[in-house]
RNA sequence: CGGGGCGUGGCCUAGUUGGCUAAGGCGCAUGGUUUGGGACCAUGAGAUCCUGGGUUCGAGUCCCAGCGCCCCGACCA
């Protein structure tokens, strides 16, 4: 993509109705533009990092069986009347229809509309165990959004349940579950400061388990228990006396995190409001058992922004970077500097490499600032310097050396990463 | 939803005890000089001072109400 054609502009002044890193920056970079508070526009550049995050939540989610759908973000209130959540649950925005007086609700997570789904295709145990998800925008009427793309109005999630015969089938997935969302994590870049926690479960089980990543912008705050490398909550530090659940240690470590996924066993809270069985081997009728699994591409966005940063800008791990090189020309109006950076883009561009060009008659001093405050993960420049040198600067975002490669050495090395 | 703060060209800000034509920077346009870390000069365009009432000879400035945004708290299935 040439810089030039992209209609959104960085700018150099902090929002000043924004004050999260995640949200000054990547408005300032140009990722994403506020409508109202907790609701955004996802720009092109930021469009793609939510796309790549949705990727691999998608991937890792059909590694593990799931299977994709899209349902509806427009709900009948008879769906949320049949569980009580339409008078419970309060952060639901509600729509009046004054035409025929029909009320909806925009979805903030689809337990209620699953759950009937499964129930028109479930009848036996054969049928058993499902593993349906979809990736989708919520809505959620926050009483206060906050911390940019952290806690907004509407989010993107996904969510997968799953559906069981019994109790032993739902912790053998719940495990694999868990696998994966570490899985994610990692390609994420966050699996270092993320942390399966334990949580209040509710009435439905002993734990649920949230996944938390340690930032300084999280809104939770958690005990790590760095000899099992898991953490509780605040719900549950109480119960355990200050000790860790899964050992005798009794030193936990205090962290603010970011809650970016989290996983509860539904049991039959959902089923049994549905009616949703199945015929056992004997014939016998029974409750299904029922799981859910939520992750958040947006807020992993906004989560990878603040923990990958520095005083210049983002740095995103490699599987998330908009594009995965920035290619810079120094002197835009020499012809020679002008020719050769066309050359490298389209070698680059035909070998599938996603090159974001910055073909801006622009100073220096600019383009090398706002490639920092975007973050690819690599820079290439090309200037009357490396043109003199025959090679190209190469050099990643998270180090401060360059060096000058040829354009084969290039090109194995951004292949390689 | 309780408490606090803020609202001025597209963006960031200044605007004194109410006073005359609302100021500056960024950005934008035109011309010229520049180009390895957010260049410079000149000229120019661009404002319902959040909205609605009120006080006053006179309101960006004071009062009331509303709306919006941010922060703290509560909430987070």
């Amino acid at each position: 993509m040439r810089q030039s054609k992209n209609f959104t502009k960085a700018t150099k002044e902090i929002p000043k109705d924004e004050t999260s890193f995640n949200a000054q920056t990547l408005i300032r970079a140009g990722f994403i533009d506020k409508l109202a508070a907790g609701v955004y526009t996802y720009l092109p550049y930021g469009l793609r990092v939510l796309t790549k995050i949705s990727q691999i939540v998608r991937e890792e989610m059909d590694k593990i069986g799931g299977q994709e759908l899209l349902m509806p973000a427009l709900n009948p209130k008879e769906n949320w009347e049949k569980t009580d959540r339409w008078g419970t649950f309060d952060a639901l925005f509600k729509i009046g229809n004054s035409s025929d007086s029909k009320e909806y609700t925009l979805a903030p997570t689809h337990e209620e509309i699953v759950t009937p789904l499964a129930q028109k295709h479930v009848f036996s145990y054969k049928d058993l165990p499902i593993y349906p998800y979809h990736i989708q925008t919520k809505f959620r009427n926050e009483k206060r959004a906050k911390a940019g793309l952290i806690r907004g109005r509407e989010f993107l999630m996904k969510d997968l349940y799953s559906f069981h015969v019994d109790e032993d089938d739902l912790n053998n997935f719940y495990l694999n579950a868990q696998k994966a969302y570490f899985k994610i994590f990692e390609r994420c870049g966050l699996l270092d400061m993320t942390y399966l926690t334990y949580a209040s479960g509710g009435s439905f089980s002993k734990y649920s388990h949230e996944f938390q990543t340690v930032a300084e912008a999280g809104e939770d705050t958690i005990y790590i228990c760095e000899d099992c490398s898991i953490a509780v909550n605040s719900e549950i530090i109480e119960d355990q006396k200050g000790g860790c659940p899964n050992c005798d240690n009794k030193k936990l470590k205090q962290e603010k995190a970011v809650e970016v996924g989290n996983i509860f066993k539904l049991m039959t809270k959902f089923s049994s409001a549905f009616g949703l069985e199945f015929t056992d081997e004997e014939g016998k009728k029974n409750p299904v058992i029922m799981g859910c699994y939520g992750i958040g591409p947006s807020r992993i966005m906004g989560t990878v922004v603040e923990v990958h940063h520095d005083d210049r800008g983002i740095i995103w791990p490699a599987e998330l970077s908009p594009f995965k090189v920035h290619l810079i020309e120094v002197k835009s109006d020499n012809k020679e500097v002008r020719e050769e950076a066309e050359k490298i883009y389209e070698e680059l561009v035909n070998k599938d490499i996603e090159v974001l060009y910055d073909d801006r008659e622009l100073s220096a001093g600019a383009k090398f600032a706002e490639s920092d405050l975007i973050g690819c993960t690599f820079r290439v420049v090309v200037s009357e310097k490396t043109i003199k040198k025959n090679g190209y600067e190469f050099k990643r975002r998270d180090s401060e050396k360059s060096e000058i490669l040829s354009k084969e050495e290039l090109v194995d090395k951004i292949l390689i990463a």
